[in-house]
DNA sequence: TATACTTATGAAAACGCTTTCAGAAAACGC
DNA sequence: GCGTTTTCTGAAAGCGTTTTCATAAGTATA
């Protein structure tokens, strides 16, 4: 098969020619509501068809000036976080009618973050969603930068700032969840191992298994919680580093599912009961889970409803600056995890 | 905050004004390679800088009649495949200086089809990437629908065919690796479980399971093989239905690791050890697969590479198009993937 | 000195659409 | 019958660029 040949574009002054009609009561046709004979009308919609025209977005983009695009900034798309956020985006945006301009950050630093918004601005795209984790201070540029972007921004997983819009898990109400349930199983003696603390979502998953055993009057040493980062790998350290420095603990809850399976293995190999000595609590609930060995309690995050959530607001804020509905203010919003009981915690 | 307010766009005629040259010469000021000289260069450049000037993309998309922009069409990301392949096209589209316009389909129907695709010509995409699995006859449009399109289009996963352009895994080759692996380690009584039949890599997979048996003289029964739906749930089902059909079978290869999983879970509770009663082989190298208990012997694919790949591809045929160099003719390209042997699959 | 490039700049057209603006025809009120 | 509104259609301008085309000066060639 050869490459078919660059045809050239079928434009509406084709169909305006063919029909014999002016271009403007093509687009009339072509937009609906608009004064036009029930007679041309049908007339131009059989041209179209017979010609296979096809309107150009990009023609359209550039006088009414907004795209139906929306700019997504990814990174770590191997993470399973952005990955499955990306999911529900994709469904919300196609539902509303919006496309997805794609752009993953490889960097922090000010200049490529500038770089990325500038790309998508020049394309016109309606509204931006910051599908990146908050590490350290690789948000601080918004400081600065944010009022000068022209279209309504929002962000995901980000700590939740004054005037500003973001859609987030409650990550500590999560942990909260996760903790109650072990004291709920008798535990006491609780360790955990975090991710990486320069993650904002690590830290307030950490900031949950304190607070929930500050709140029973026990202390929360830091000698009971070791940190990893997110791997499997950095788990199995993690966890042979807290049975060191916490020799008898009895329930340890860990960050992300991931690391909670390195866990189970070590406690496995080293002839660790779980649970019945060793309680292990999850977070994320990914598919594989429930077919650990034994299966693992975890918290839920509806990564899928946070995305759609995401879209929502920002094409509520898109619209609300058309001028059609009252303007909206920033707002941060939390989606509530779920606890997902299984083996791995079991009451003793 | 309040959210800033609509400012008008800043565009070429403002800085042509204010540098006192005309558009022309700025627009060859941003473009480079053309004459201009070093003093109305500068003074343009400071103008450019001061008023903060980005050029629309999206005009010089309209004149160009192209947008350096690629239609990234998608199903089931909430899978490992389609999602690790996109992290792969992000990074090269990224170096390539692309752009990614994301669609995903959630149906199968020629209009749902024929919308898409028209929804990313309407936004004028050099070429488009189709990271849709192949399942039943859901590839079927292309045969008549493919030469209407007037870019490039290269097909992700796909059964390879003549005169398309497709990258994919060689997963019958997988399959074959996974079971000399398997005959080498001395098992004979090899069983299967498959992914759902009408994806054309689990038939692949099975077939790889089918022909290397064949060709040590060995019958591949039917009885011999299950069918999953690569969840670990469907996983746990399907082995328990081949320990009934094959009993004394000595070794499984499993058609992805999450099934895999189920397997090694299922076989520790009927205490069927793994790997000495039973080798287990998986296909995918999900992460975690590496931290099973016992770790899992399996066929990694390299979808980082295949994204990167098809991405490298789409670019050279769109510049082949553009006559800047000669034609390309469509090739299916397969990689390689390759073993990692683990612990469930030692030798006995 | 005349002829040809090379360098530097601007005027105007074009990309494919939507948006006023304006005019004509038909329908309506009195 | 005349003014007013409603319905229908087209001319022309404009969105923000790039692309010919044209012109003018400077520089090298003969």
């Amino acid at each position: 098969m050869i490459p078919s040949e660059r045809r050239k574009r079928i434009t509406i002054k084709d169909v305006a020619q063919v029909a014999g009609v002016s271009t403007q009561t093509v687009s009339r046709v072509m937009n609906k509501f608009s004064y036009v004979s029930e007679g041309t009308r049908q007339r131009v919609e059989a041209v179209v068809e017979q010609l296979g025209y096809r309107p150009s977005t990009l023609a359209r983009s550039l006088i009414q000036q907004r795209s139906y695009t929306l700019g997504i900034v990814t990174f770590g798309l191997k993470y399973i976080g952005p990955s499955r956020t990306l999911n529900g985006i994709a469904d919300k945006a196609d539902e509303l009618g919006y496309m997805l301009l794609m752009k993953e950050l490889d960097n922090f630093e000010t200049n490529s973050i500038d770089e990325v918004i500038d790309s998508l601005l020049a394309r016109q795209v309606d509204g931006i969603l910051w599908v990146v984790p908050e590490i350290g201070d690789n948000h601080a540029w918004l400081d600065e930068r944010l009022t000068k972007i022209p279209v309504p921004v929002l962000f995901l997983a980000m700590q939740p700032r004054d005037g500003i819009s973001s859609v987030a898990t409650d990550n500590f109400q999560g942990a909260v969840m996760a903790m109650e349930h072990l004291l709920d199983c008798g535990r006491k003696k609780i360790g955990h191992i975090s991710g990486p603390l320069s993650w904002w979502e690590a830290d307030e998953r950490k900031r949950g298994w304190r607070e929930t055993l500050l709140k029973i009057g026990v202390d929360a040493s830091e000698e009971h919680c070791t940190e990893g980062n997110w791997s499997s790998a950095s788990g199995e350290q993690a966890f042979i580093q807290l049975l060191e420095s916490f020799p008898d603990l009895d329930a340890v809850f860990v960050a992300n599912d991931q690391m909670a399976l390195s866990v189970l293995r070590e406690a496995h190999r080293r002839n660790i009961n779980v649970p019945e000595q060793l309680a292990v609590v999850g977070f994320d609930n990914i598919p594989e889970s429930a077919y650990f060995y034994p299966s693992l309690t975890t918290i839920s995050q509806d990564l899928q409803l946070l995305g759609e959530q995401a879209v929502q607001n920002v094409v509520d804020m898109i619209q609300a600056r058309q001028g059609k509905q009252p303007i909206i203010s920033p707002q941060s919003i939390f989606i509530q995890p779920t606890l997902i009981v299984r083996e791995s915690s079991k009451r003793v």
